[in-house]
DNA sequence: GTCTATAGTGCGATAGAC
DNA sequence: GTCTATCGCACTATAGAC
């Protein structure tokens, strides 16, 4: 935790994870969709891979690393995808590459993404990571009007938990995923105050 | 976990808190939004109330019970909303009472609702839950048009994701309250396809 | 209704063989 | 790169005094 060398944690252009990493942070991921994070154990983690705790630790020092590669590895997903949104040639072109990309993202990811995002421990770490609001603001450039001060950021909050809680509400986790993908569409256009 | 004689577990009218109840209901709640569900330990709601962790088990017979009061307690807030909408004069009324409850309910309980909501744990509880469904389903004829369909339901679940989930994102969660609750009662309204 | 004390289990993390 | 074995600690839960 207060380890002076261990930069990376606090580092925000790191760590692209390694193959195996990769495996560490997938399995890690399912578990947390599962038991949530900090009901999540080393345990878990190794089982689902099956190998023995000991081997994790020669990918990352603690577990407290491997939550953060796996928070960052989900938020590369959505750099990924502002990314391509920002690449389109027009402006209009641009948001509903965005739009479609993060409903894409939520639907693909299901059963992952919302229990991250909503996690105390994983929003605090959020809170005070550069890179982290380095893209909610690429994606406010792409998504809300400009010059919509504070009210702005409500809007892009409120649209990204909407489709992130959205597929994981116990009132909708049966649904099937095409309906949910056509009317989360639907909804994220209304809600931006854009016709279809 | 099976004890046979645990009936009140899956009882779906249960359990009104004793006062002492409710204290150790409101220190699980405010020890989950900080540490998340599975990242709360009986000890850490037992410093919360000052008393030992020898305490609780007078109260409750296990974790898992506590977890459950916990989520009860919050269901029962929304129910509270649901009643007063539904005693409204006009279908109209009732609508804006609903949405007035569910966003005022999710201010004031600002890290509290949404870290429970999102909670995998807590979502397989409430998902065969009756309780929760007719809660929902309540919400779901104040709020959404009738012969919506699954698209309803996922109109439903994305407006309460969106507005318990906005209100505890690290992108907004420094934000003044009174901002935020004139934004997402707009934004609700738009949601909903009413004009204001 | 709250305490101390403790049983038993699982945790994160490390050492060292292969 | 993965294993076995282990340390020390925190956890859930219980027993019994006050």
């Amino acid at each position: 935790m207060s380890a002076p060398d261990a930069a990376s944690i606090h580092d925000d252009r790191p760590a692209i994870p390694t193959a195996a990493q990769a495996r560490v942070i997938d399995a890690a991921l399912c578990s947390f969709a599962r038991h949530g994070v900090g009901g999540t154990s080393l345990q878990m983690i190794a089982d689902e891979l099956g190998v023995t705790k000991a081997a994790l630790y020669f990918q990352y020092r603690t577990r407290d690393e491997i939550v953060f590669a796996a928070a960052e590895a989900e938020l590369a997903r959505v750099e990924t995808v502002a990314a391509a949104a920002e690449a389109q040639p027009s402006k209009r072109r641009a948001r509903e590459a965005a739009i479609r990309g993060i409903v894409d993202l939520a639907i693909e990811r299901r059963r992952t993404v919302g229990s991250l995002l909503s996690d105390p421990v994983i929003a605090g770490l959020f809170r005070e990571h550069e890179h982290f609001h380095d893209v909610m603001q690429r994606l406010r450039d792409l998504l809300v009007e400009p010059g919509a001060g504070p009210e702005g950021d409500v809007r892009l909050a409120m649209l990204v938990a909407a489709i992130s809680g959205a597929v994981t509400h116990p009132y909708v986790v049966d649904l099937d995923d095409e309906i949910l993908r056509a009317e989360l569409l639907r909804l994220a256009h209304r809600f931006l105050g854009l016709r279809r």
